[in-house]
RNA sequence: UGGGUUAUGGUGUAACGGUAGCACUACAGAUUUUGGUUCUGUCUGUCUAGGUUCGAAUCCUAGUAACCCAACCA
C-alpha cells in the first residue's frame, strides 16, 4: 500500500531545487496571449503551473502576453480569467507584458549601449534572405555595424513614430552563423502603428515574444517558466538576454503539449471552425475549448483528474479522448440526478391498470443516498423506448418482446400481450398487462426479470429538446491526416432531437445541476433554453455493453 | 545537408543497474430494479544491432524513426 506517487520530471527538478536551497518558494506563471479562447491544451498548462505551486508552496501569476496589438482584445482577457477560475485556480497577480513596455524599452537601450543590439533598415524579405537556412549560415546585415550613438538615436526615433510600419526593426547582435536559427540576430522590436487594448496609442513599437517573455519572467522573479517543447530552441536566447542584461535568472523548462484524438487544438484551426460556421461559436459544446466543455456539462474536477491522469513528459503523444470521457463519467456518476427520458417513444397501454395516476417513488441517485427520493406518475398509457422492444428478439435480449416480461424501473413488472401495427407493418403500440403484486420495494410476485426499462407517463410527459454530440472529426489524428483538416469534420457531430419525452421532475431543471437520463447518458441544461422549451446537452453517453455486443454480431 | 528534442503494451505514464508497475481500452466472470455503477480475473510492451555487467528499459557504441527550428506570431 505504498502511497508514494512517482514524480514527473518537473516535480523532480523542483524538489531538487527546493532541497538544495536554490529556492525557498517557487513562482510560476500562466502566460496566455489574449487572442483567443482557452482550450484543453491550456487546461493542461494551467493545471501544471497552478498545481505545482499549490503542491510545493509559492504562487502563480496570470500574465497576459500582449505584445501584438493587432490580434489581441479585452474580450479574450475576460474569457480567459473566467475559464481559469472555473477550473478552480486563483492567480496571485494579474499582470500584463504591456505593463513592462517601459522597462523593456530600457532593457533594449542597455543592450544597444553594450553594442549588443542595432537598428536594421532591411526589409522583412531581406532579413529573411540574410538569415540563411538551417543548414547554411546567414550573412550580416549591412546595418549591423552602426555606432551605438546612431542606434540609440534611431531607436528613439522609432519609438517617437518617425517611421512607418516595417521601415526599421531593432535586432540583437549575436551571430549570423549560429547553428540555432534563433540566435542569428533575432528581432527585438518592430514598428506597429496600432491601438493596443491596454496601452492605447502610447506605443508604436512593440517587443517581440523573445524580448518580452523572458524579461517578464525575470521581472516577476519566476523560478520555473514552464512552456511547451517548440520553445526549446528559444531557451538559448531566453538565457542570453537575461545574462546580457544581468537580471534575475528565471529558467525555462519545456514539456510536450498534449494532443487529443478526434479533435484539433490549434487556435488557428479552432478560429477557422468558428469563422466558417462549422460550429456555432467558441463555446459550441463540440469544441475542445474550456468554455465549450463547461457548457457541455463537464465538471472542472474531471478536467483536473484528466490532466493529473495523463501526466507530463517530453515525448510526442496523442491522448485518447475516451480517457477524458472516462474522467467525465466518473465524476458525473457520483453527482448526477437520475431522471427518465424517452427519446424515441413507443406507446404501451397497461390494459389491466385503472384509468388513474399512481405516484411511485424513485431514488434521485443510487450512488448518493443524500440525494433523496422523488415521485413519478405511473398510468395506463406509457412511453417506452422503441429500441426496448423487439418482435423477434435475439438470444440474451432482456428487454420487451411478445410474451416476455420486463420491469419498469421503480414501478411494476409488465408483460407484452399484443403488438399493434399500422398498414405498413410498423409497430405503433403494445398492449401489456402488469403484475399488481410486483411493485418496486414491495414485490411479492416472486418473479425475477432480467430487464429494467425507463419510461414516462404519456399524459404527464414533458417535451424537451436534446442535443447529442459526437467527435468533432472523423479521424483519430486530425493533424496527421492528408489534406485539409476540415475535410474530416464530422457532419454527424451534432444531432438535435427536437422533441423527446421527459418525466415531469425535469420541468424544474436548472443550469447548475447535472442529470443522468437513465440508460441514455449524462445531460445538462443548455443556455439556449427558453420557458417553452428546455434544451439539454448530452455531456457524454453511458457505457453501453449491449450496443457493443450487438455490433459484434 | 546544420542545430535541438524524443523513443516502454492499442493509448497515456512509471520503474533513477536488481521481479517491467499504474490508469484507460479490450476480453472473461460476479453483483445489479440503469445491459450504468461496483468487484474479480486475463491478454498485450522496453525502436534496432552490438558491447559493459552476476544482472541493462536504465550505462557505452553505432544505427533507425518521429517531432521542432529559416513569422516584423506567441
Amino acid at each position: 500500500m505504498s502511497e508514494e506517487k512517482s514524480l514527473n520530471f518537473l516535480e523532480e527538478i523542483i524538489e531538487a531545487d527546493l532541497a538544495s536551497g536554490k529556492y525557498k518558494q517557487i513562482i510560476t506563471r500562466f502566460p496566455p496571449e489574449p487572442n483567443g479562447y482557452l482550450h484543453m491544451g491550456h487546461a493542461t498548462s494551467i493545471c501544471l503551473n497552478f498545481g505545482l505551486t499549490k503542491k510545493y508552496g509559492g504562487y502563480t501569476n496570470l500574465r497576459f502576453d500582449d505584445t501584438n496589438p493587432i490580434t489581441e482584445d479585452t474580450e479574450y482577457v475576460e474569457s480567459i480569467k473566467a475559464d481559469i477560475r472555473w477550473l478552480g485556480f486563483e492567480w496571485k497577480h494579474e499582470l500584463y507584458a504591456s505593463d513592462y513596455f517601459e522597462t523593456l524599452y530600457g532593457f533594449a537601450v542597455q543592450l544597444i549601449q553594450k553594442g549588443l543590439a542595432y537598428v536594421d533598415d532591411s526589409t522583412s524579405e531581406q532579413i529573411a534572405a540574410q538569415k540563411g537556412t538551417p543548414t547554411q549560415p546567414g550573412i550580416n546585415s549591412p546595418y549591423r555595424n552602426r555606432s551605438v550613438e546612431e542606434n540609440l538615436q534611431l531607436f528613439e526615433a522609432m519609438r517617437n513614430g518617425k517611421y512607418q510600419d516595417g521601415e526599421k526593426v531593432l535586432r540583437a547582435k549575436i551571430d549570423m552563423a549560429h547553428p540555432n536559427m534563433l540566435m542569428r540576430d533575432p528581432l527585438m522590436y518592430r514598428i506597429k502603428h496600432a491601438h493596443h487594448h491596454r496601452t492605447g496609442d502610447k506605443w508604436c513599437i512593440y517587443p517581440m515574444y523573445d524580448f518580452a517573455h523572458g524579461q517578464s519572467d525575470s521581472i516577476e522573479n519566476i523560478t520555473h517558466s514552464i512552456c511547451t517543447l517548440e520553445f526549446v530552441p528559444h531557451r538559448e536566447l531566453y538565457d542570453w538576454f537575461i545574462a546580457q542584461l544581468g537580471i534575475y535568472p528565471s529558467h525555462q523548462y519545456e514539456f510536450a503539449r498534449r494532443n487529443l484524438s478526434y479533435t484539433v487544438m490549434s487556435k488557428r484551426k479552432l478560429l477557422q471552425l468558428v469563422n466558417e460556421k462549422l460550429v456555432a461559436g467558441w463555446d459550441d459544446p463540440r469544441m475542445p475549448t474550456i468554455s465549450a466543455m463547461r457548457r457541455r456539462g463537464y465538471l472542472p474536477e474531471s478536467i483536473r483528474d484528466f490532466c493529473d491522469g495523463i501526466g507530463v513528459a517530453k515525448r510526442e503523444n496523442l491522448v485518447d479522448i475516451g480517457l477524458l470521457e472516462f474522467y467525465v463519467r466518473e465524476r458525473l456518476n457520483k453527482v448526477a440526478l437520475r431522471r427518465m427520458v424517452v427519446f424515441d417513444p413507443l406507446k404501451i397501454t397497461i390494459t389491466n391498470f385503472a384509468d388513474e395516476t399512481e405516484w411511485v417513488e424513485t431514488e434521485n441517485n443510487p450512488e448518493d443516498p443524500n440525494a433523496g427520493l422523488r415521485t413519478m406518475p405511473f398510468s395506463r398509457e406509457l412511453y417506452i423506448e422503441r429500441e426496448d422492444f423487439m418482435e423477434q428478439p435475439p438470444k440474451k435480449y432482456f428487454r420487451l418482446a411478445p410474451g416476455q416480461m420486463v420491469r419498469l424501473k421503480s414501478a411494476y413488472i409488465i408483460q407484452c400481450n399484443e403488438v399493434i401495427k399500422d398498414a405498413a407493418g410498423n409497430v405503433t403500440e403494445l398492449k401489456c398487462t402488469y403484475l399488481p403484486e410486483s411493485k418496486s420495494g414491495n414485490d411479492t410476485s416472486g418473479i425475477h426479470v432480467k430487464g429494467t426499462l425507463h419510461w414516462v407517463s404519456v399524459a404527464h410527459a414533458v417535451p424537451i429538446e436534446v442535443r447529442l454530440y459526437d467527435r468533432l472529426f472523423t479521424v483519430e489524428n486530425v493533424d496527421a491526416a492528408e489534406g485539409n483538416f476540415k475535410d474530416y469534420f464530422n457532419p454527424k457531430s451534432l444531432e438535435v432531437m427536437h422533441t423527446v419525452f421527459a418525466e415531469p421532475a425535469l420541468q424544474n431543471a436548472n443550469i447548475a445541476e447535472r442529470y443522468q437520463f437513465m440508460r441514455k447518458g449524462y445531460f445538462c441544461l443548455d443556455k439556449d433554453s427558453y420557458p417553452q422549451k428546455l434544451i439539454f446537452n448530452r455531456t457524454v453517453g453511458l457505457k453501453d455493453t449491449w450496443a457493443k455486443e450487438m455490433k459484434k454480431a
